[in-house]
DNA sequence: CGGTAGGTTGACGTCCCTCAAGTATTGTGG
DNA sequence: CCACAATACTTGAGGGACGTCAACCTACCG
């Protein structure tokens, strides 16, 4: 497989390059990764060698704390580049974990920080990339901070399912690899109590339950349990 | 005054710039902006036509729910760049609003874009500095999503104390230019239950009150109360 | 010296946590 | 395809953290 001809070229990290960036990439490129559901991708953003752009499945980061508090901190997929603190001087103290099967395009980070500051054509890509993921993390900064658990956790529901994709009428519904662990440790509740809302929101009809891998959603009935949640501007 | 000799160069996004890039970065400078206290700076990142470097002075960012809730995603200050999400096609709907009063160096988001896209000697410090915000950021997430409201409080000061700058003994202690409301906002609870736990604090010798514009911290108590909310490395 | 913004206190309610004992679902080896 | 183990989820009771309201106090500003 080749960038150039990438199905996620369009929205990764490099996406402004033109052809001939697309020979100095593959250049950086070491190959393909793929990894198992549940598998440790990264141990430690900071000094990671490695980095990755997702093509296929879906991955977390996450912080741990002393006592076992666990804060999940983004979900990636399709595009998403593992990570943006591997560019910096410092980072994180954060970890990557697939939560299913996962397949990425492996980069050597400092053949690939070396490129992107050599070459002011990714510059229009990469500034778009991480303006366009810090302003998640400011969106998830108000779901944690100013939302309850309800809310916050149709909040997680919509964004997931609105980054799975839009699948066309008729199909499979998009899978939903999250179990309540992972719901409750991103939204900062416990499992248990996220179980309790999961059926609050099942009982709304906002969403229905396929086994334990996965729901069926209703977007409209969740935007209106998380229509609070929508940030608004005002003047004072 | 001259980007080459700012006093803030160091630090700002565009650290990185050789003396022929300091000339182009003059010419997208606009001049210098100062703001009052508790003055509104840019109401929606997303559509500012500026963007500033901070040259003296603390701002923070916020966004406001229709309900009124109001989450404090970040404090900005010397050298500080408001905003990253001014540089990217999309942003979060957020605004800044000065905390004390503010001295800015002032851009045209356009022209500054355009330098950032066309020059790669930018792009070491400009992949620094966004990746420390994002880790900045990815912290925030862990200490409102993990965090007690009182180990969140004690890392919000500590964080605050160390972005103001270490004096020299004896100096007067680093002005602490939060009320309760900001605190609150920070780290998700009510202003009454934040006024809670800063007597909490108090009563533990922790900080000391100076009136209602600031306090003097004893960082290592409070490094004690937050011990637990230092992110590790885990693996299995 | 009075007005105003900011901070305090107490009583009570809700959201979320903890523990412990369950049941359902999924994965695995025969 | 079945039995079994392991993993995931559920339920209930009781408690702690945090929110709400209303009244009161205190520090700052002109």
């Amino acid at each position: 497989m080749d960038c150039s001809s990438c199905p996620v070229r369009g929205v990764a990290l490099y996406r402004s390059a033109a052809p001939d960036q697309w020979d100095l990439l593959n250049k950086a490129r070491i190959g393909a990764a793929s990894f198992k559901k549940g598998q440790l991708i990264m141990a430690d953003q900071r000094e990671s060698r490695f980095a990755y752009t997702i093509t296929e499945g879906w991955a977390f980061s996450f912080t741990l704390l002393k006592d076992g508090r666990r804060q999940i901190l983004d979900y990636y997929t399709m595009g998403d580049f593992l990570t943006l603190s591997t560019l910096g001087q410092q980072g994180i103290r954060a970890s990557v974990r697939s939560l299913t099967a996962v397949k990425a395009c492996k980069f050597e980070v400092s053949t690939l920080h070396k490129l992107l500051c050599s070459n002011h054509h990714f510059n229009p890509g990469v500034l778009d990339y991480i303006s366009e993921k810090k302003s998640l993390c400011d969106s998830r900064l108000t779901t944690l901070g100013a939302l309850n658990a309800e809310e916050a956790i149709a909040v997680l529901i919509l964004t997931f399912v609105s980054r799975a994709g839009v699948k066309p009428e008729g199909e499979e519904p998009a899978l939903f690899p999250l179990r309540l662990a992972e719901i409750a440790d991103a939204v900062g509740i416990t499992e248990i109590h996220a179980g309790r809302i999961i059926r609050r929101l099942e009982g709304l009809g906002a969403i229905e339950r396929l086994g334990t891998r996965g729901f069926r959603v209703d977007a409209g009935r969740l935007r209106h349990v998380a229509q609070e949640a929508d940030a608004i501007l005002f003047e004072g």
